[in-house]
DNA sequence: TGGGTCATGTAACCTGTTACATGATTAG
DNA sequence: CTAATCATGTAACAGGTTACATGACCCA
């Protein structure tokens, strides 16, 4: 997957793994979070795969980088990767594992859990609204305004995600407080 | 984190790897996928960090079986779990990876796409909407129905989920489509 | 002189996936 | 007779995480 993420930024020009770490940070970090090591491993695996070749450029002030360009292989593999249909996504969700087991602690532990992660979720919220004015810059630089509603769409996702998480959170604070007031009441 | 999924399981009351297998098909696979063979494993694992004791029964008519049990070790790693606040969630999605690089295909093949999304879409709305009698029965059996509430609010967040979903990817489509009527206006 | 940016990775480990392997009983 | 259920795993590989390692340049 990672992959076919890096395929996908190199196929918009040749860039450094420096710079392929940096896109994912700005970009694609919303809802695929790539360690540095991983990238710079999964680079050395385009090339093995030839589906990427990379060179050598010496700067002056600066460290040597490597700069890497996807090959005609890597192309084929990008678009076969896209037009492949696999509609069955594995959802793979920490968040529900733990909720599903927090009948372990007390209801007002639990509403403080849910507290907590309103907090999580409006941090979000916030990284997400402050994506849309690179999108502006991203289009203009890469020229093709096509790619960036693309881009426009998996924030949609993100805002969408954020606003929903929202209120799953409030409904179940309700319940649990509804459930705390029952009690206190006898 | 499996780990911890089956160490809540086995909160409940000792079972067999089979059974935990089954468990997790029926009340967890919404949201985290697990593999029998990583079942068995990350059981011996548990065993390992004295999480859990296992003991063989032998029947007859049927395979001789391994009945697992939490021990306190076991217990307090759950709570440990539990109460650990990591309120960043890093959300992992290959839906979103594929869509942010969809600008290399064309209107046509993309309102395609999405079409495909919106029955893998259903198909998981319906898998969750058959889920809650389940529940029921569940409570009933583990005689717990504060246990279930949390399940509840886990399918709870499937449904909102999928509706979410759903919302985003007419909200796509729609804009696909006019972007293919203008160009045929043309 | 301390932190940020530029620029590269390696090593060990942990977690998840895929393929394979076995074999009895029971219900339709 | 065939498929499902019961019941266990192993081996190899792929993918992701954490910790460590280096070093120059530039700005405040």
């Amino acid at each position: 997957m990672l992959k076919h993420g890096i395929l996908g930024l190199l196929n918009y020009g040749s860039m450094t793994g420096y710079e392929i770490n940096k896109a994912f940070k700005d970009s694609l970090s919303y809802f695929w979070n790539a360690q540095t090591s991983q990238i710079y491993r999964e680079l050395q695996t385009l090339k093995k795969n030839g589906w990427a070749t990379d060179e050598v450029i010496e700067q002056d002030g600066k460290p040597d980088k490597k700069l890497f360009t996807i090959t005609e292989s890597g192309k084929a593999e990008l678009t076969r990767w896209l037009i492949d249909e696999d509609t069955e996504y594995a959802m793979r969700s920490p968040l529900m594992m733990k909720t599903f087991f927090r009948g372990e602690r007390s209801i007002e532990e639990n509403i403080a859990y849910f507290d907590a992660l309103s907090e999580g979720c409006d941090a979000f919220a916030a990284r997400m609204t402050a994506t849309p004015p690179d999108i502006e810059g991203y289009a203009k630089e890469i020229g093709d305004p096509m790619k960036a509603l693309y881009w426009k769409m998996t924030v949609d996702f993100g805002t969408m995600y954020a606003q929903m998480y929202r209120s799953w959170i409030e409904k179940c604070r309700k319940e649990l407080e509804e459930i705390r007031d029952e009690h206190t009441a006898d």
